[in-house]
DNA sequence: GTGATATTTCGATATCATTCAAAATAGATT
DNA sequence: AATCTATTTTGAATGATATCGAAATATCAC
């Protein structure tokens, strides 16, 4: 399978990305950040604040201050919570500016190779080779991915093979050679190692 | 009651901020967005990518769609969903460089008023005067505030009233007559229209 | 037309998160 | 000590929504 898609971000950043977004995407919790951001509060304050229980409340806040978005301070018998502003504010960088995000938003192209290949490639099967040469070379770069680089045929078996892409497996095995995705040598086969002209 | 906070957002900014941070909240969609960054696909490729089925593969992209973050393209009997990133550019924009995130993030300060009257103020009454100046001015301002600005009062009335925030009643009519808040004449008290220093 | 493929719609289920009541904890007050 | 207040913890009920199977729709290929 042709993995066209690098894969942008690793594991670790997805999740913090993911994480960071779930927290704000609860309407309570956006709102109490909301509050808290106007100045510290209590929890029953709070809890005044958004209609909502104590318990509900201080559930939520202890979430927030797991991740480091809010601290706690103790007067009396009651909890004052404060927004960790430098926090948020080294997260929602961390995530707007770097590669994380950055690089869901890169305005790449949108693969003219994936159009052709989709447009002649169709479960598996070349279903018409086309004529423009720029396409040509884009199938024929994609057939040869598909073939396995340790393998030597013989013509008989290349061909056969060849035919489960497409019926004209002569033209597919010239236009292969041709490229110089395939060496023939005394009636036998094989692929070149990797050669990637990057078109 | 007072309402220290002054609303930052409208409830619509609201609304769309937190609509924004649950598109975003959803692993799947998360990880689909990601790979649409990377080059169109088709719901069966992502379905295959992201190891789903395809109606739920479906049901993120019509919601995506909806809101604008996808476009669609038919081509025979799939179609392809492409990332309409300059609506996602936008979106980030609109929610992190706007008053949105900005007023939530702003790192001012955690209001030395609120943490006075917390520890002047419990439960509603004022359990002692403070000596500093700055101090008992915050205290008095707060009282103030609680005064319905339409009544008039005697002088017995207005004290039984103020009993119920501390027992030193006429102090505290002093106090307020003292800095300007409330009126008397010919024995009658009467808060003033709205005057408010700012400190 | 029929059959094959890709997608969407519908309906049901499963999973996870939010919420609250009740009980447990801890500090302040007397 | 007992009592009151603010909070947290626990456990359960509720609510939301993500997911899938089955059926409906649409397009292509023949």
């Amino acid at each position: 399978m042709d993995n066209l898609d690098k894969e942008a971000l690793s594991e670790e950043q997805f999740d913090q990305l993911l994480r960071f977004f779930q927290v704000f995407s609860n309407e309570s919790r956006l709102k109490m950040i909301g509050h808290l951001a106007n100045g510290e509060k209590s929890v029953g304050e709070l809890a005044g604040l958004l209609a909502l229980k104590e318990p509900t409340v201080s559930h939520h806040l202890s979430g927030l201050k797991d991740i480091g978005l809010v601290d706690v301070r103790a007067e009396g018998t009651m909890r004052i919570y404060r927004l960790n502003t430098k926090a948020l504010e080294a997260m929602s960088k961390d995530i707007f500016i770097r590669p994380n995000l950055a690089a869901l938003v890169r305005p790449d192209g949108p693969t003219e190779e994936e159009r052709i290949l989709r447009a002649y490639v169709r479960n598996g099967r070349i279903v018409e080779i086309p004529e423009k040469e720029k396409r040509k070379l884009i199938i024929i770069h994609w057939l040869a991915q598909q073939i396995d680089p340790e393998r030597r045929w013989t013509e008989k078996e290349f061909s056969e093979w060849l035919k489960q892409y497409h019926e004209d497996f002569a033209a597919l095995r010239r236009y292969l050679v041709e490229s110089g995705y395939m060496i023939r040598e005394k009636g036998i086969y094989w692929r070149t190692p990797e050669n990637d002209p990057t078109t």
